[in-house]
DNA sequence: GACCCGTGGAA
DNA sequence: TTTCCAAGGGT
């Protein structure tokens, strides 16, 4: 067997605060500071509902996606709804969120759920993780605050305010096995309790703690924290990619120029949109091969219409 | 693990 | 103005 490298790069290089300990610090301040306008928060909403706020909110931040969200389950309360829209509506509302291969899997995922699942949302990680569009963050996140599971639920501030209690400033770029063993450790026995811990660390990690600032005066934790106190490093904590000039961006464009248009748009439309003719053949082509858009009868291009 | 996938808000 | 990054997932 190969030595466990990994965990040893998520592991604390401090003492971390029991979870009793750390509940007790961090229930509180959730309790008086955390936000209460998030819609997807207010009672009764369904696991479906749980389910899209998440796939919303990959990649796009919450204030952004809360209203998305509001016209969306306004629109299509349930999985069969979704399931039954044409796309090119799904793909409008879905609007300038970013990343629309997201909606094309969300109305996957509403067919699966609607056709093979009884319309019922599964409650288990494992199950879920089987959705196109649900990855291990979004299944422990429906699993846990829709179904009340006890699981971790690690996404990028959970990774970030783990490693600081930790003494790391470093908390990696994408999430490793020992990233869920640490935050796992964190959890009370209590499953309902564990999940408040969940949504807190999360809130901590988006209000207070963040990528850029640690602010360290205002938090609950600070006293057990191996970070208290330290500056942030400067400077980008991971390689970013850029986006000027890439695919990305092509497809960016094209897919605003038909999600504007009333009608089909003629192909010197869609050229008009970058000067590049073999970047333009080439985002095409792909949007076209992952159902993005699609072509009619005379070859004009549009958002699809199933 | 590295890289790809959009868009816009905040500093 | 530019940089950084956001409740990630798929390949």
């Amino acid at each position: 067997m190969e030595p466990m490298r990994a965990a040893e790069t998520a592991a604390p290089a401090g003492p971390m605060p029991t979870p009793e300990l750390l509940a007790e610090r961090l229930l509180p301040w959730f309790d008086a500071r955390g936000r209460d306008d998030l819609p997807w928060r207010r009672p009764g909403t369904t696991a479906w509902g749980v389910l899209v706020s998440e796939v919303m909110s990959q990649q796009t931040q919450v204030a952004r996606a809360a209203p998305v969200w509001e016209a969306w389950m306004a629109r299509w309360p349930t999985p069969a709804d979704l399931a039954a829209a044409p796309t090119a509506d799904v793909l409008r509302e879905w609007g300038r969120m970013g990343y629309p291969r997201r909606a094309l899997r969300l109305q996957e995922c509403a067919r699966i759920v609607a056709e093979e699942h009884g319309g019922v949302v599964p409650s288990d990680p494992v199950e879920l993780e089987r959705l196109p569009g649900i990855g291990v963050y979004t299944a422990a996140a429906v699993a846990v605050f829709h179904y009340g599971g006890r699981h971790a639920v690690v996404d990028t501030n959970v990774r970030r305010v783990v490693a600081r209690l930790g003494g790391r400033s470093d908390a990696g770029t994408a999430t490793t096995r020992a990233d869920l063993t640490a935050a796992e450790a964190l959890l009370p026995a209590d499953a309902a309790t564990a999940a408040r811990v969940s949504v807190a660390l999360m809130e901590l990690g988006a209000l207070l703690c963040t990528a850029r600032k640690a602010e360290c005066g205002d938090c609950p934790v600070s006293d057990e924290c191996g970070f208290s106190g330290q500056e942030v490093p400067a400077g980008p904590s991971r390689k970013r990619q850029r986006y000027q000039g890439t695919n990305r961006q092509v497809r960016g464009k094209v897919m605003a120029l038909l999600r504007d248009a009333e009608e089909p748009v003629e192909r010197a439309r869609i050229d008009a949109v970058w000067p590049q003719a073999r970047m333009l053949d080439e985002a095409v082509a792909q949007l076209i091969a992952e159902g993005l858009i699609a072509t009619d009868e005379s070859g004009r291009f549009e958002l699809p219409t199933r």
